[in-house]
DNA sequence: ATGACCTGACCATCAGGA
């Protein structure tokens, strides 16, 4: 008789810019251990020091690549200790700051891309090329990696692709996430072949950022610029796609909010 | 119509976020 061998293996994956992991603790530890991802992307560590980062994911039986930088940015990519990896994580989108990570799932064949994109603000200052200098990098490393890998690119983009991704876009008129120049840069990485898991979705659920300085009057009124792009083949074994809202009424939580896709592959 | 907050660095206030 064949021996018994599972077909298919679920793979849960979570990205976050939870916007200071010392802050978020306790909200990260709570979705660690509600949702017990395969994979957790964190955007924003917003810390320097990599033995607390990697020791932070250690007891969940994760292991952890991260890019460090002090104060700002800082990106983790951690991963449950059976699974096959390598870390090919460049250091050219690193250069100046800590915004990229890429892991290899050896075994299935996948490479995950871990981002935070610049932000971009005032348009009139380098901040803004830099922004687009930035996501051209990103597209020249994606192009490299589909050659080989099927892949998962995940983070927060700053990127307002359409004007129905926003509550109100006129308030975004003059903002770097939502300038043609920057969707432009957006459509060159979809362009690559790569697919928005909620493209479909209705886009008041899948909003992912609410200000701090606004949700309490207006709770609906977000963004959506936390993205899964992935090769069409990985698009047809996607089994749940989720905004995680409720991180964002808990108790001093990020701005955003976490994103979750399953995988059967 | 306008403004509203949060974090880290570091001690009073600022840079940065989006």
């Amino acid at each position: 008789m064949d021996a018994v061998v599972p077909l298919v293996s679920k793979l849960k994956i979570i990205s976050w810019n939870v916007n200071s992991l010392r802050a978020r603790e306790p909200l990260v530890q709570k979705l660690i251990q509600k949702e017990k991802p395969d994979i957790l992307c964190i955007q924003e560590l917003k810390i320097d020091d990599q033995k607390y980062v990697l020791d932070f994911f250690n007891p969940y039986h994760y292991t952890t690549i991260s890019q460090n930088q002090k104060s700002y940015n800082g990106v983790s990519i951690s991963y449950q200790k059976e699974l096959l990896i390598k870390d090919l994580t460049i250091s050219e989108l690193n250069t100046l700051q800590a915004r990229n990570n890429v892991l290899l799932l050896e075994k299935e064949g996948i490479a995950i891309i871990n981002n935070y994109f610049p932000n971009g603000n005032p348009i009139d200052t380098e901040k803004f090329s830099y922004k687009l200098e930035w996501m051209d990098l990103l597209y020249n490393q994606l192009k490299q990696l589909k050659k080989n890998y099927e892949v998962i690119v995940t983070g927060d983009f700053n990127v307002i692709p359409a004007d129905d991704d926003a509550h109100d876009i006129k308030k975004y008129r003059k903002d770097a996430l939502a300038q043609p120049e920057t969707r432009k840069e957006f459509y060159k990485l979809l362009n690559l072949d790569l697919l928005d898991v909620f493209e479909n979705e209705p886009k008041k659920n899948s909003y992912t950022f609410f200000d701090y300085k606004t949700y309490k009057f207006g709770k609906e009124e977000g963004i959506r610029i936390d993205f899964f792009l992935v090769s069409p083949f990985l698009k047809s074994k996607v089994m749940k796609i989720k905004v995680l809202k409720e991180y964002r009424d808990m108790e001093r939580p990020s701005d955003h909010c976490p994103i979750l896709m399953d995988l059967n592959i």
